[in-house]
DNA sequence: AGCAGTTGGTTAGAAGGTATCACGAAGGCG
DNA sequence: CGCCTTCGTGATACCTTCTAACCAACTGCT
């Protein structure tokens, strides 16, 4: 079932109206954000009247969650196609920058201010999961540096369920969450315009937040 | 003008009214998020009819942006208040992570998902440069690392507009930059919840990060 | 081939949101 | 005391999401 092309004629019209819904749906969401995503603007867009997108999507909500499953596997796409092309964590780097820079308000969708009430299906985390091995994966690839043992690399070795099984030493753990946190400070202030009117250049603070991760 | 007790009785009613409002108004995006935010519920919740309002706030995205001002106003004034009582980075780091758990949402207010048109008015990015002036200040004041000159430590120090003068060397100006990027990455994700279910304490990530500046 | 059932589309309408307008009531001030 | 500003109201226009009822068209089975 689900199959891409060799379904019925009947599945294969619904998965393309689905595909332009949520194309206009991306180009209403880097246009203005996601709060001002409506269901009513995109049916005239494509050229039907409002309630006819809900035989496609059953709420505004399931049709967020759908796009925000789809930025999470370009994400972990483009990650993964980068590993595999013998990616260092510097690469990996530049790669997020890359694909949050295409186009930020995907990248608010999945990092930016979460809803109180909204819970993340389980596959979402399932694939956010997927991009932590491949970063676990670089982590542990690179060569590790001689840093003493500190108390946060005991504490992230005691709690490691997250790493879902990667054998990966206590200091690539450490990195990867580095990684995370560190980057993702920079690059979401700057997305956010944070930065505009400052001078500097936020590219230079990614790169130099890159190498405190590279270790030079 | 706008003196807050000796005014008229018609201006003191009047900002009585507005703080209601605002209070009300808070008690909504804590509870759902600002895109949340309800004129007409607020309304109710006082006991007055929808547009009855519009006399106090010409409409919702001035009430947002005069909410976003007294955000920042409160973290500046917790920052000084803590400067003045002789507090180090360190300490800084730590009324920063209590001033952002004891309300997510106002934090997401300030270093969330930005608005793609919203222009932040005049007086809150002065706020916001006042912030980073304590913030400076404690980062010279501390002890400098003896680390080698790095090439983003010299284009900080060519493009220092942003320091409005302060007079801190290039290590200085560095170390505020990375303790606002660094520790917004490690906060930010953990108020979304992207540490939930990972089983570790962000307490202490968050620690180690602020050692990380501080240098141990 | 023809009939039945699923599916996709429509319009109408409920409930709730922002925001404007016109009007009446109430307060402050000369 | 009377005027005038201000406050609150209901009515209204125009959005939004989403449900209900209805109709057309396509699919598949006999």
């Amino acid at each position: 079932m689900s199959n891409p092309d060799a379904a019925t004629p009947r599945e294969r019209y619904r998965a393309q109206v689905r595909e332009e819904i949520k194309k206009h749906a991306w180009e209403q969401i880097a246009a203005a954000g996601a709060s001002a995503l409506s269901l009513n603007a995109i049916a005239k867009q494509i050229g039907m009247s409002g309630p006819a997108l809900y035989r496609y999507f059953a709420s505004r909500d399931e049709l967020i969650t759908e796009l925000i499953r789809d930025a999470y596997r370009s994400l972990a796409d483009a990650f993964r196609a980068r590993a595999a092309a013998g990616a260092d964590l510097a690469a990996l780097a530049h790669t997020l920058r890359e694909w949050a820079l295409a186009d930020p308000q995907r990248y608010f969708l999945l990092y930016g201010t979460p809803v109180p009430g909204y819970q993340a299906p389980e596959d979402t985390t399932r694939i956010a999961s997927q991009i932590m091995a491949v970063l676990l994966d670089a982590c542990a690839a690179g060569p590790l540096p001689d840093t003493p043992p500190s108390p946060i690399q005991a504490h992230l070795d005691d709690h490691r369920a997250w790493a879902d099984q990667h054998p990966a030493p206590p200091s690539a753990l450490h990195r990867a969450l580095l990684f995370w946190t560190r980057l993702h400070g920079a690059l979401s202030l700057e997305l956010a315009g944070h930065f505009t009117g400052m001078g500097f250049d936020p590219a230079r603070l990614y790169a130099a937040e890159t190498e405190s991760l590279t270790g030079r």
